[in-house]
DNA sequence: GGAACATCTGAATGATGGTTCACTTCTTTG
DNA sequence: CAAAGAAGTGAACCATCATTCAGATGTTCC
């Protein structure tokens, strides 16, 4: 018999591909798509360029690990809150809240998830995201106008609209002083939020 | 004496040029920044990908002129109705109606204005215009707040938001009927945008 | 230890697409 | 018309990266 990979093998190689999408989320944190060549990447990782290739076919399928990673990370916590127990009017303001939080704790993961200029691949994935996103605020959306808490409305415009309105708050700088002071900025966006779903005040 | 440039020569150098621009303008909406090359453009104006070089130092520069040109329209169309008559909830109302109606016209165009990935420059012009959009919604909403038809409110961030708000559900397509149905869709983001600044309905 | 095989390396390769430039074509003016 | 100068052409040039691959280094197992 000749060469088998032994179990600590193939942990090591896992963790490898593990750490190279670490690493490389945080240079497209930092740097955004556009800059995060594969010889940027690897070097982050501290490994060669050809050597990516042994984990990911191509920089495309990569740059689709890490984006997917990170927004299902966002997903995730989300939905935990939107789905979780009180009034659908209070879910949607700490589901507001959390993820802003999260984004301007994270400023620079946050652009590259939602608006940073990626290729096509990258894209598709942000755009299945959304729509995410979208389900999530529609099903609280739904559940308010049921309960009578939120007047009628087309729930997935509004949903899309609270994802747009969301991002443009929190990745584009404001001029205004809210800009330099994040519990203003959270306040005033949850605040927002509400409104559009008709919550009352 | 030897050669000048006659007004006519003039002239028709100027036409050139914005032809140029015209024709660069529709390969943008059919195809987006990234696949409209410097050849295809030419290609479009019935020119070679040269003499795009005796009009523009660029493709950068060609690209932001054309970027420039049709959001400058938008804005003074909007323009033109947030600062016109009638009380600011009213205006809100038709200029989210305008501004969307000309976007579901020109899908190609307003995906290409408002999402599509794009090469630096052109994005720092988008969030130039942004911030345009932003200072005209944020006018009328204080309007509002100043004649008691619209709750107190940082104007900043709702204006920022339905930026975001209506840029989200003019590009992206909703798997709702609202889809399929102009005048439906048109009515629900008016509504959202109402709801957003605290419109009384 | 060493045969057999896997992973890792990084310089060479290749595709893409903006830009240049020697040349041609057109305009002006005496 | 002819000389002078500008605009127009498009093939060649060049910079940028993703990708490959021949050789170097590690790992397994007898």
């Amino acid at each position: 018999m000749a060469y088998r990979k032994t179990p600590a093998e193939i942990r090591r190689l896992e963790a490898a591909r593990d750490h190279l999408v670490v690493r490389a989320t945080e240079v497209v944190a930092e740097v955004g798509w556009a800059q995060a060549s594969v010889t940027a990447v690897a070097d982050a990782a501290g490994i060669a360029a050809g050597s990516v290739y042994q984990h990911f076919s191509s920089k495309s399928a990569l740059a689709v690990e890490v984006f997917r990673r990170a927004a299902q990370r966002e997903v995730d916590v989300l939905g935990e809150v939107l789905e979780g127990d009180g009034d659908p009017a209070d879910r949607l303001r700490r589901g507001v809240e959390v993820f802003a939080r999260r984004a301007l704790e994270n400023h620079g993961l946050a652009y590259a998830l939602l608006a940073a200029p990626a290729e096509p691949a990258v894209g598709a994935e942000r755009l299945a995201f959304r729509r995410r996103y979208r389900g999530l605020f529609a099903a609280v959306i739904d559940e308010g106008v049921a309960a009578d808490l939120l007047p009628g409305q087309d729930a997935e415009i509004t949903a899309a609209a609270l994802t747009g309105a969301i991002g443009e708050v929190l990745v584009y700088p404001l001029s205004t002083s809210a800009a330099h002071d994040a519990d203003r900025l959270v306040a005033g966006l949850s605040a927002v939020a509400l409104r559009c779903a008709g919550a009352a005040p």
